[in-house]
DNA sequence: TATAAGTATGGAGTACAGTCCATGGTCAAG
DNA sequence: CTTGACCATGGACTGTACTCCATACTTATA
């Protein structure tokens, strides 16, 4: 797959997939075709890594912070001890910022019930919600 | 409250918060201290405000996004109803987030499950999850 | 074999979200 | 009434994450 059915498949500007290139994000195969400049081929494992990236970016992770997390990824592939310990450290962040947004549903809801309450004495508070 | 201690009741840096101004985020009032250039001055709601705009942040909303928001938020004030609205609107995108978070929690669980059970056929795809 | 479409590389430019700094005014304590 | 802490304003600067060329080469199509 060349990088414009790349781009396709993971729904992102060819520019953008050669920036991630350029960081280290992704890390095509060189095809024998395109002479001086051989052309860049991903596998469909490059697309699972773009859908990755863009999860993690969400989730608030700096491109930087992603290189690291996948190198670290990467480096244990083979020890799957290692792998899982990855793994839960994602998952934990990620449990972190799901009790954050949880705390903010909480508020937002005790608010509409607050207001349909007819606003009695006492607004919910942002500050008395951890988030 | 002058800017140092709202700052520090922020936990925001004074030039986030001059920034956060300049872009409509908070409006402090005016002293009548401070002569030509009259200080801000900070009320308690403000601070809700500055860590309702950190936790939005969190939540991928870009400050612009926030203003628009804040700005719809403060529009309905008056209006019970519309506020809700709001408030419900706010609430259905920030559900929608939670969801994209789960199903990224379930990937990265299914993922561990599948290690631990010697990665056998059928890898967990990113694909297959809708987040 | 011309020509359009696709590709690589390098570098400039942009948007966003701050962060830093110089200047100058103000206030409160001693 | 001086001095040190605090405040406002404007502008320059930074880092991140793209985005947009210009140039030049390669490939596929008619």
């Amino acid at each position: 797959m060349l990088i414009s059915e790349f781009a396709r498949a993971a729904d992102l500007p060819v520019d953008t997939i050669r920036f991630y290139i350029t960081k280290g994000l992704l890390k095509p195969e060189r095809s024998t075709k395109g002479g001086s400049n051989p052309y860049q081929v991903f596998r469909k494992e490059d697309v699972t890594a773009a859908r990755m990236i863009r999860l993690q970016q969400t989730l608030g992770y700096s491109l930087g912070e992603i290189l690291e997390l996948n190198e670290e990824y990467r480096a244990g592939e083979h020890s799957p001890e290692r792998t899982v310990e990855v793994l839960q450290s994602q998952i934990a962040r990620l449990e972190e910022r799901k009790a954050a947004l949880d705390q903010a549903l909480s508020f937002l809801r005790g608010k509409v019930d607050w207001i349909k309450a007819g606003k009695p004495e006492g607004a919910p508070r942002l500050e008395d919600y951890q988030c």
